[in-house]
DNA sequence: GCCAACGTTGGC
DNA sequence: GCCAACGTTGGC
């Protein structure tokens, strides 16, 4: 099993939306490197769901529901979306000041390619976002 | 609201 | 195939 995190501007699609939704199809990435990611996605994997711009934290986690398909959002057929299902929400919501600070966490791509919206963690990664988050 | 960073596009 | 120009993202 893999671990993801992905990146949301709450102004398009909010983890709140997600609570409510329970579940929502993750499309509209339109980059090649995130593409990538999506596509290795397999059901059950694990994602983080980060809140960029006005709050800039990891709110909780979903789950892949369903691996990638054709993004309907576009005629073209490069792009793929994936179906993520709402699992947990964090306690405590871990923001990025906290995840600049803690050394373990500055490899993660979120730090180093503020711009991937789409990206992997490591076992321990995942591991140490949730202890964070209480 | 600004600006830096970076990915993508298109001309050569 | 390179590189300049442009557009977008996201932190501050």
């Amino acid at each position: 099993m893999a671990y993801w995190l992905v990146k949301s501007d709450p102004e398009s699609y909010s983890w709140a939306d997600l609570i409510k939704d329970k579940k929502t199809t993750w499309d509209g990435v339109r980059n090649f490197q995130a593409r990538n990611n999506l596509m290795k996605m397999e059901v059950g994997d694990i994602v983080l769901v980060y809140e960029s711009q006005s709050t800039k934290y990891v709110a909780g986690i979903a789950s892949v529901s369903k691996s990638s398909f054709p993004d309907t959002t576009t005629e073209d057929n490069r792009w793929v979306a994936v179906e993520l299902k709402f699992e947990k929400e964090f306690k405590n919501f871990v923001t990025l000041s906290v995840i600049k600070s803690t050394p373990e966490l500055q490899n993660i791509a979120l730090i180093k390619q503020s711009r991937l919206s789409v990206m992997p963690l490591t076992h321990d990664e995942y591991n140490i976002i949730c202890q964070l988050a209480g």
